[in-house]
DNA sequence: CTGAAAGCGCTTACAG
DNA sequence: CTGAAAGCGCTTACAG
């Protein structure tokens, strides 16, 4: 076992002095040209068994890898995706990066990631950064802050896929790839399961106006109010929610408030998994049981939703096959590029209900 | 508006069809060597103002930007950071990997990430696509799986720089840099806090026995036990929380037992959030109130922590700073690395007691 | 003040 | 079957 080690150690001991084994270490070794070895490593039809054989043989014992910067630069793709996103530290993130990392993992793509951390500056930055290290294309999702796409535009006239997942803008003057998640049927099945449970005076907690899952949300719960004969009370729905953060102590005032009309709504729909715990607690507070006065159905199935209580039905959006979707579609791009007539799709994901403890059987 | 957008298009559309604009281009398009194009953009003392201004000014015009594969082969550098960790949709490595890209980011480094996934066998190969693409250096989280460490030994004697955080074994055969955090001392603050407030039969969520931040924990609980002339009751440390991902079941069960003592605990320990988090539905069922009958802490301070009721009181680990440490010892580490006498340290994090509402005041 | 040459590690058309 | 040459985009010691 000892003896063992110290023979590795040398081993790689040798390899310091001279920093990676190469093409050229193998070459003069084996006295041939590094052209014959570089052959002879890729199975080459041309090479003898024997150079191959031995070639072969020596790069093992030498542990000899390919250097992918060399790769890279020769072959002008360096087998690696940029990936934009603005904070890493949100659940729904997260698991967006772990379906692209398993995507990408499996193609032998590396990724590199950046967080604009919701600036708009560092995602140019950040856009710049990794077009010089010459990324063979980028998935992003933009900062909220992003009004001007310039620097995406400038990528997409260059000819580097780009695929954008999540939030995404109707106009920015390029047609590319783009994932989302059905915000307005999963609105629907939310709203829907509240009415079929025997709600009536249904509130929403909605999101931010300006953006667009506020907008399908809204819509998706006021078409099933519609379907249903059930009349829209502007009064029912609340929106206040506009600094990042505070989604919890946003959907806990202002269901103290619903909670205080004449007449109280007998649920309540939030845009977002957050708001509908802070819900939970002013209900709570206020007496009323969950769900039996009032139910509670949030969006986003945030990981802590069913640990609360009581535990939240909620819209579950499917945040590790965006990641992979859109991660599918980058690939599919590169691979018909050569194509002219390439045309972006959009994908929309569908939604799940996750129904839990917070609403009625 | 128009017209400055079509002359951006022309623009970018000369680009295509040589791709990125080089070095060549701009000394073509000037007359003068690629030689002086280069010392020219890297104001070189020895190229006139003249030629300076020329080039700068084309270079500008072209939008050139040095080609970053280019440049990592020329000087075997890639400005690149390896990062592997276990999982990334975990609040807790997801901070760390933020921490860290605020680090590499202002160093005009980027990360490459990997994911283990817990498996051992995809941390092997990650490392070693991570070495063909030459990174500078390597951040690294085992996964649960590993046992045999060649693979970062291997690493080490290449000596490429490599740094571990969070979980560390104490003797892997080779000494870097690590980064920890304080469980032993955070696990006391815990505890202390229940002894102060009153607590006396405290009982221990212990966590899996392999992992040394569960012994250290654990340690961390006896000691202050000992401190405050409490007995120590073998019978008050449970520990039954083996697969990951039933930790909040785990938790809930074995405080089950606990309630059902002929002398029942009047405090928990976790040696994490979610088990204690099943630890306080469990004590809620039994009709105990929290924390006038059983007071509860848990560990790590996930987000969630602080919107279960009652919130949780728990010790908070610095997941950000832990990462900005380990890409500074990297830092550190590099810049010393001519220096043969480097000695790598072991860092070890202050955790801070969070206290919220299920202990008492 | 500027340029030609060599080289980072690899591949591949071309020649033999 | 094998090798010399050119080149990916850049830098830099050497020469002028």
């Amino acid at each position: 076992m000892v003896l063992i080690k110290c023979e590795y150690h040398q081993l790689h001991l040798s390899f310091m002095k001279s920093g990676e084994v190469t093409i050229k270490d193998i070459a003069r070794q084996l006295a041939i040209s590094p052209s014959t070895v570089s052959r002879a490593l890729k199975d080459h039809p041309d090479i003898s068994r024997k150079t191959k054989n031995a070639v072969v043989e020596l790069a093992t014992r030498l542990d000899y890898h390919p250097n992918a910067i060399a790769l890279s630069l020769r072959k002008s793709q360096t087998n690696t995706i940029g990936v934009i996103i603005p904070e890493i530290v949100h659940f729904f993130f997260s698991t967006i990066i772990s379906g692209i990392e398993d995507i990408a993992y499996n193609a032998g793509y590396n990724i590199i990631l950046c967080q604009s951390n919701e600036s708009y500056e560092k995602e140019v930055t950040d856009t710049r950064a990794l077009l010089n290290s010459r990324v063979d294309g980028f998935l992003v999702s933009f900062s909220r802050e992003t009004k001007n796409f310039d620097h995406f535009v400038d990528i997409h006239h260059r000819g580097v896929p780009i695929v954008f997942f999540d939030r995404i803008y109707e106009d920015i003057g390029i047609s590319t790839n783009r994932v989302i998640v059905d915000d307005y049927d999963g609105a629907k099945l939310a709203v829907q399961h509240l009415v079929d449970t025997g709600c009536r005076r249904i509130a929403h907690l909605a999101g931010p106006e300006m953006l667009q899952l506020s907008k399908s949300r809204f819509q998706g719960y006021k078409d099933v109010l519609d379907e249903n004969g059930i009349s829209f009370e502007p009064d029912l729905v609340v929106s206040d929610i506009k600094v990042k953060g505070v989604e919890f102590e946003g959907g806990y005032a202002l269901t103290k408030k619903l909670l205080a009309l004449p007449d109280r709504p007998d649920a309540i729909f939030a845009f977002q998994d957050l708001a509908a715990i802070g819900a939970i607690k002013a209900i709570k507070e206020s007496g009323l049981r969950i769900p039996e006065d009032v139910s509670v159905v949030g969006f986003s199935n945030w990981q802590m939703s069913s640990y609360i209580e009581p535990s939240l039905t909620t819209v579950a959006q499917p945040g590790f096959q965006m990641g992979q979707e859109a991660t599918r579609l980058f690939f599919q791009q590169i691979r018909q590029d050569d194509i002219e007539s390439y045309t972006p799709v959009t994908k929309i994901l569908k939604t799940e209900l996750i129904i839990r403890n917070s609403t009625r059987k």
